[in-house]
Formats: structure tokens, sequence, C-alpha cells
DNA sequence: TTGTATGCGTTATCAG
DNA sequence: CTGATAACGCATACAA
């Protein structure tokens, strides 16, 4: 299998291996007669350019890397969708890479991403993540970079989010205008700030609604088994609250799945018992019984306009325009089912 | 943000570049304390090789390309996990696409992988692809290719699936062993081999346990609305044959919770008045009410065989070895929960 | 209008 | 032990 390359093509035709490149590129300085030649021939033989040349030549790869904690996540195989269909509206590549939730490999992605020589970077931080210097070093070496959903303040990038503290605030808000008053919260870990975000929204709302924070009602949910880690904890919040505790604000809708699932076996009913709200709108929570109230993120548009943001800054690099980083919020929805 | 090349270190110690090559790489005859000289001046200022530079050399990518139906899929989400993993683990990048179960995209996708010159490829096939010349042109290139899941017969590559025939005819003959006799198939498309195989377990079963195949209880969904679908047909089911159908076998877990849904809705008992037994076993079908039995496809399994096997025929490609295609059968499970 | 020469960064061959 | 040179495939400034 021989590959085809612009010194095949021009020597088929007698002519240079300029001239050929030009006639492809469309150049006013080629003849018409030369181009229609050339035109033809590389249809006929099915001329690719060598991507690896041209990368080469020109400095770019036309790839973008994407790190993200893990695949296996409804919301986040949403974001990776909403990236692979803006980049190939763009004729840009995918290189896609996953974290495990874990720092190191994620330091390590970062440096084969660059190595690669990438155009772009995409990144959805590790629950582990505290340092950032791996990110320093992507924006040292000029190359775009856009966290999204699981970001970090302290970097001058741009970035995706939700606006979590809010979306928390308004499911906690939506559950004491309803009568609830004894609102326990799964949080996340104490490192990611989304889950710092919906803990502070969580709060904030009780005590606009004059409502006194306790703090052994927030469980600390930050194992990585997330289904089990919410039927413990559930088990965990009977034990210690009895009757004296009336619905839950789960930081992810996996915790909220394990509770319901605690609670379904255990006869306690829900909401009449305990209400619950999650949070990311998965699937999942729209058919279990009983359906589960949650907060929608909109991965799609969340990964599709990260990927915007990166390309256009690839091309504002390109064109030497200056880059100023931009912080995007993506709304969200409460939507409200049979769990309160 | 200036980048270093071999040019700049072999400058800045008075050395040739090809000494500085040769040093990185080890080569017996460059003197001890020169390697020395380079590994230190290369560690400090941080250089790592082009890779453009290096592809277009060596002739290879170390990329793999992956080409799957959909990212928004508990099952293909596993998967990628797995191809992700094992490439990782040889130093293999991935570029991800998604043929959005479109055959002319799929094309395109196949196309743009030869064009970026991949080491290999990866592709479980859209539900409407047909003709195979896509693939015939990556295997007349010579690069590796394997299929997985969804594949074609008549191509000849290596492929990694699972023995959809066997795994619907247990389901089915589980059913039977257990006293039902009108069991219905919700079945996919014609065109996807798996979709085929699974409707010809069912059929199996049903005729070597003496029951009569009868073609008015077997319901086509081929809409990509899968949820929907299963509702709609479980509704046209009951009305077509009223008490005269006992159990459900589906061609994947989402028609299975469509139809559940609707049973549920309209106070139809699970699994007294009708069982069903799913596909893929997504994790959404454990936390249903009921839980519903489903076939375990190892996803995670499937996607790091997948990749071991191209990698393998890359690693002989470019050894010179000759390639023999490989059938890999994944074992599946049945496993049994409350729908059934 | 076409062709020549040069360089992108790396590697490998061969000469010194 | 080291270095000059060519080549991978393409694109462009410059010469003809």
């Amino acid at each position: 299998m021989e590959t085809i390359t612009l010194k095949k093509i021009a020597e088929q035709l007698g002519l240079s291996i300029s001239t050929v490149s030009k006639a492809l590129k469309d150049y006013p300085d080629v003849s018409a007669k030369t181009k229609e030649k050339v035109r033809n021939l590389v249809t006929e033989l099915n001329y690719v350019p060598n991507s690896s040349a041209v990368s080469l030549r020109s400095q770019r790869t036309n790839t973008i890397g994407v790190i993200i904690p893990e695949t296996v996540h409804h919301f986040f195989s949403y974001v990776i969708k909403g990236i692979l269909e803006e980049a190939d509206k763009k004729k840009y590549n995918v290189i896609l890479m996953q974290s495990n939730e874990d720092y190191e490999i994620e330091k390590k992605q970062v440096e084969l991403l660059l190595n690669k020589g990438v155009d772009g970077i995409l990144i959805s931080l590790s629950n582990t993540t505290v340092c950032l210097d791996h990110l320093e070093k992507i924006r040292v070496q000029g190359i775009p970079l856009v966290l999204f959903d699981k970001i970090a303040k302290n970097i001058n990038c741009s970035k995706v989010k939700v606006d979590d503290r809010k979306a928390a605030y308004e499911a906690v808000s939506y559950l004491i205008d309803h009568g609830y008053r004894r609102i326990a919260h799964f949080r996340g870990g104490l490192i990611p700030q989304n889950s710092v975000d919906r803990f502070l929204g969580y709060k904030k709302a009780l005590i606009d609604h004059d409502i006194e924070f306790d703090s052994s009602l927030v469980y600390m949910c930050d194992s990585n088994s997330d289904f089990t880690d919410g039927f413990n904890n559930a088990e965990k919040m009977i034990q210690d609250h009895g009757d004296n505790v009336d619905a839950i604000f789960t930081v992810n809708d996996l915790l909220a799945i394990g509770a319901i699932d605690y609670f379904n076996a255990n006869g306690i009913k829900i909401p009449e018992r305990i209400a619950l709200i999650g949070f990311s709108n998965w699937f999942v929570s729209s058919v279990l019984t009983p359906s589960l109230s949650s907060i929608e993120q909109h991965g799609f548009e969340m990964g599709s306009k990260s990927a915007q943001i990166v390309l256009h800054e690839i091309d504002c690099k390109n064109k030497g325009i200056p880059i100023e980083p931009q912080q995007i919020i993506i709304e969200t929805n409460l939507i409200i089912r049979n769990s309160c």
C-alpha cells in the first residue's frame, strides 16, 4: 500500500512539488489548466496531505485535548458529546483522557497533551487536585486552556460552570418553601469548588430563611462510591436524628439514589417522611420510584460552549489577538418530581 | 514562550544536533560525559520532542482512533473507559469520535482518522451502516482495524463481541423455565448484527422449548428514542394481546425501562402479570422499581480487550509480522432481579 | 506561470 | 566518539 504524496503527484504530472502544492491551495499564480490537471489526479489517486507534515510546518495539530475525571458518568458523557460535536464542526480532533479523580494522573495527562502539541486543552479537575502548577505550565506555554464544571479559582483562564451556589440555594429554598425545616445535606469533598459552593448555597438558604444551620445534619460523602455512600449515610442519618430530619439535599444524584434505596428498603416514605433533591439530573432520576427531583446541569451545552471558547482562543492566538479569559455560567433548572 | 528543540540544546552545549539526539537515545557511541551534560540540560530546560516531527520521521502517530455510535450511553462509556485505560498503559493517545448512529457521518469520521494518520482504528458500527467500503479502505491502507460490539460479518478484521445469540437464548430460556410461555420480543433494527442475533436467540429458545414462534409478539423498535419506544410498544402490546402475553425480552434495557414505566403507570404488576428481561445491564436497571433483570455485557472488558488487540496488531505491523484477525467473545452474565 | 531552495524538528546513515 | 548530511512531506519566499 503506497501512500500518495505531493511528490508522487508532481512526478506523474511532470510538475514541481511546489506547483502542485500551490495548485491545491488555489494560489492565484497557478494557471487554471494546471490546477485542473492537479485536482483531477489528486481526486483520482485519493491524495490526502500527511497531517504530521502539515503540523510540523504549521505548528498546529488541529487537535484539542480533553481531560475529565471519569468517563462513566451521565453528566460527563453529555459534556463529551457536546465537545465532540463542536470540535467536529470546526474540523478539530479530540484526544480524550480520564484522570480517574487522581491528581497525579491528571498531571501526567497534561504533560502528555503538551508533548503531543495539542492546540488547546479542556479540563474538568479531579477531586484531589489542589496544586495548580500543571495548569500554570499550560498557560506559560501559551496554550489556550478552558476549565469546565470542576474548576479552580486561582488560575487565570476561561471557565465554564454552573452557578452551584445559586442552584443549591434554589433547591434548598424550594424545600423550605414547601414546609421542610430539618434539611440534611450530603456533601462532597472539601476540595472541589463545586462541592464547596453547593454546601455554601445550602447553608445560605437556611440562614436566609431563619433556619438554624446544624452541622450535625451535614454528611461528608467523598468516598468515590457514591451510591453506597448515599445508602450508608441515609442509615446513619436516621440513627443520628430519628424523626428530627425531614429532607435531604444531596451534592449529586447518585447519593440521593443510594439514600432512596435505603428508605425504600426500610419503609421510610418519600416524600412524606423524607424529601430529597439531588444534583445533576441523571436519566435514572426520572425513572426511579419515586422519581427524584434534581438540578439539571445541561452537560451538552457545557461541553459545546467550552469547546467553542477554546477553539475561539486558538483562533485568536493564531491571529495574534490577545486572549482575554472569560467566565461562562450555564443556567441550571430545578426539576421537581415526586421526591419532594 | 520559546519552545525547546534539539537545536537549542545543541547550541547551548556547543554540540551538534545529531550528538544530542543520540545522547538522548542512549546510543552506545556517545561518551558518558556528553550524555550526562545533555540529560542535565534537557531536564533543566524541560525539553520534550516535537511529536509532529517524530511522527513525520517515524510514520507513526502513537494515536488510535475510536468511533462509537453514541457517547451518552452507559455501556459505551464503560467501553471508552476500557479503551482509554489500555491505551494509556501503552502510551497511546485516543482520538474519539461519534457517529450518532449515522452511516454518512461514520464514513466521514473514518476518512478523518485516515487523514490524521492514526496507527489503528476501533469502531462500533452505527445502526445504519450497510455498506462497508469505508472499512475496506482502512484494510487496504494496512491500518489495523478492530470492530467491537456492533460488528459486521463481511469484513476481514479482528472483532470483539458478546455472543448475542447465546445470551438472548439463555435469557429467554430462563423465562420459559420459570413458566412463562407467551414471550414477546422488543427487537432492534434489521441491520445491526447484534439486534439480529438477539432476535435469533430469542426465536431459537422458543423453538427448542416447543413453543410456537408468534411473529405478532415481535415489536420492532428502531426509532432511536428507546425509552418512548418501549413505553409505546408496551401499550400496543397490551392492546394487541391483552392477557395473552406474559413476558418480554427486550433488545436493550432502555426499552424495558420504558415498558416498565407503562406497566407501573397502568397498574400492570411486574412480574406477576408481565415479566421482563433486558440487555446490557445499565446501572439504572439495578435501582428501578422493580429492578430489572438483564444481561451484563462487560463493557470495560470489551473496550480494554479491543484496544489490546489493535495495539498488538500495530506492534505486529511495525515488526513486519503478518496480522491474523482474531475474534474474541466476551462472556455475558444473566443477572436476575425482580422483574422476572 | 513555474520551479528552486529553505526550513519545520527529528532521526539515522555514514564519514571523519 | 562526534558531526555533517539527507530524508520524512509540506508550504512559502524568492528566483527564473
